[in-house]
DNA sequence: CTACAAGTTAGAGTGCGCTCTAAGTCAAGC
DNA sequence: GCTTGACTTAGAGCGCACTCTAACTTGTAG
């Protein structure tokens, strides 16, 4: 089975220019093309642009990811290079989560913050009233 | 105790190029000045800086940073914003780290891959002979 | 055969978040 | 008083990841 471009697009939720412009940034050597020049995606490609998308996820610049393609295309000289890549990025994403872990506990405290003072109909009610439920909610939260 | 812009910046880790411009974006409205007109950061003011320093980190544009900080000072008529504000941002960070999951698995199974690989001396070890190893992998991984 | 929808390219434009420069002012130590 | 280094501003420049345009070609349905 042969995907046009937008189909592809489509499935991965992005736009035609954005794969062409992945393309032409050397993201996708893999892509063949019809006699008349237009890209023909197989499902075997669908692996790739899912790695794409997931080093994408992990917030990887393209260039990185264009260099991990192309050592891909290198073969075996270049095993132990991507497999730091993949270490690499292990822990990068363990940070990310961290991170985004402790955002969502101060962001989980205004919640409760804002829903407090949206029942009272006042931030003043964050002054001294509540300092000792304020924290205790920090406790739990 | 008062503290200089280089301060700051050191303490948050980032330049005071980075404070200058976010004040000029209009984060900032809350640091005072000298009668010379240098910034005067009090401790006070970190609550904002690490506030600000939580939206970035969940990916949130500087300019909804500076809505929700100018709709702090318009007072409690802003209540309700400023809860769905925190009630969106909640949900957002919960769909990030489930996304991060996701994409960490895979690059643990790369780990994985590439280490086995590696040891090997050739990614042809992922063709044939270890099917079954991988297939068992990818289950306890 | 024609019309048109969908593909192609090169290259310009956009928005974001810095990042830096130039020219000038100010505060503290010698 | 002078030097030095840190501050101030306006504004230019940059890198990234798109995003779009113009001009053109191709494949398909009527």
């Amino acid at each position: 089975m042969i995907y046009t471009i937008a189909q592809v697009a489509g499935k991965f939720g992005i736009t035609a220019h954005t794969l062409r412009y992945y393309d032409k940034e050397g993201l996708l050597p893999f892509v063949e093309r019809s006699a008349s020049g237009r890209r023909r995606f197989k499902e075997e490609d669908f692996g790739w642009l899912a790695m794409i998308e997931c080093l994408k996820t992990t917030g990887m610049p393209l260039k990185r990811i264009k260099q991990y393609i192309d050592w891909c295309g290198k073969g075996d000289a270049t095993l132990q290079k991507r497999h730091e890549l993949f270490l690499e990025r292990k822990t990068a994403i363990k940070q990310q989560i961290k991170a985004l872990e402790k955002a969502l506990e101060k962001v989980k405290y205004k919640c409760w913050y804002y829903k407090t003072a949206v029942a009272a109909g006042t931030e003043k009610i964050h002054r001294q009233t509540l300092r000792k439920a304020a924290a205790e909610h920090r406790k739990t939260v």
